[in-house]
DNA sequence: CGTCTTTGACCAGCGC
DNA sequence: GCGCTGGTCAAAGACG
């Protein structure tokens, strides 16, 4: 069967958009990979010298989560803090124009009060949970004065109820308009503002990691990885 | 009408 | 005791 010329040649075009996009591909996956792998020695640096030298801001911090608000898809940094020990610490990350103090967390809270504090230019709300009459559980929302993209969230107490699931979703009152959410969660999650951060793996799984060019046997692909690791070195 | 937010007043703890 | 600061209360108003 005889294929037309320029049948075959739009074909072998294709073949060859193809295999360049799957080059393309393969070295954003390692730049990913490689970014991956910067941020978790970052963390665990960061965590290392958080434990021996605490800063202003970060008092306590034992690392940070990476969490990707999957109705926004925006991420959500959440160091985790050790405070007392029924209380807890997260950042949200928020929209800075948004000064609304909304975190959707899959809890329903009643604000009691609001006040600027000496040491932040920031309004500090008060919440306390509202889904049960005599859960004691409080809140602090407090927009980070380092970095104003975050809500910086104390939890106090426990809660002695469990979450509504349908609060999950849209947990804030309708007046009110949230930027950024974790309603995403889990419910096993939400149990506990304690563990209301969640880790992502940051290691590279064990598919990934066979490609650091011992895994591949193509050399084009070995030494475009190679470079694109090294340029991203370079690069930061 | 019930619920929630706002906001000024009040209270307690702490340092001087 | 006094002043400062953070946390809470409660009345008033807004909103659905």
């Amino acid at each position: 069967m005889d294929v037309p010329s320029s049948v075959k040649d739009k074909a072998e075009g294709v073949e060859a958009e193809l295999e360049q996009l799957q080059k393309e591909n393969a070295a954003l996956r390692l730049m990913l990979q490689v970014m991956r792998n910067k941020y978790k020695m970052l963390s665990e640096a960061y965590f290392r010298e958080s434990n021996s030298q605490v800063p202003t801001i970060c008092r306590g911090l034992t690392r940070f989560d990476l969490c990707e608000d999957q109705h926004s898809h925006k991420n959500i940094l959440i160091p985790q803090l050790q405070l007392a020990a029924n209380s807890s610490q997260v950042f949200v990350e928020t929209d800075p124009r948004d000064e609304s103090h909304i975190v959707k967390d899959g809890f329903q809270w009643r604000k009691y009060g609001q006040k600027v504090t000496k040491h932040n230019p920031f309004p500090r709300a008060y919440f306390r949970c509202s889904m049960a009459p005599g859960c004691p559980v409080k809140k602090k929302v407090q927009r980070c004065m380092e970095d104003k993209n975050f809500l910086m969230v104390t939890y106090e107490g426990q809660h002695n109820h469990e979450v509504n699931p349908s609060i999950g979703q849209s947990l804030s009152s309708p007046s009110s308009s949230a930027t950024t959410s974790i309603s995403g969660f889990p419910n096993s999650v939400l149990d506990n503002p304690l563990r209301s951060a969640i880790d992502l793996d940051l290691n590279l799984s064990s598919e990934n990691s066979s490609s650091n060019g011992n895994g591949n046997g193509n050399d084009d692909d070995y030494n475009n990885k190679r470079s694109m690791e090294d340029h991203i070195a370079v690069g930061t």
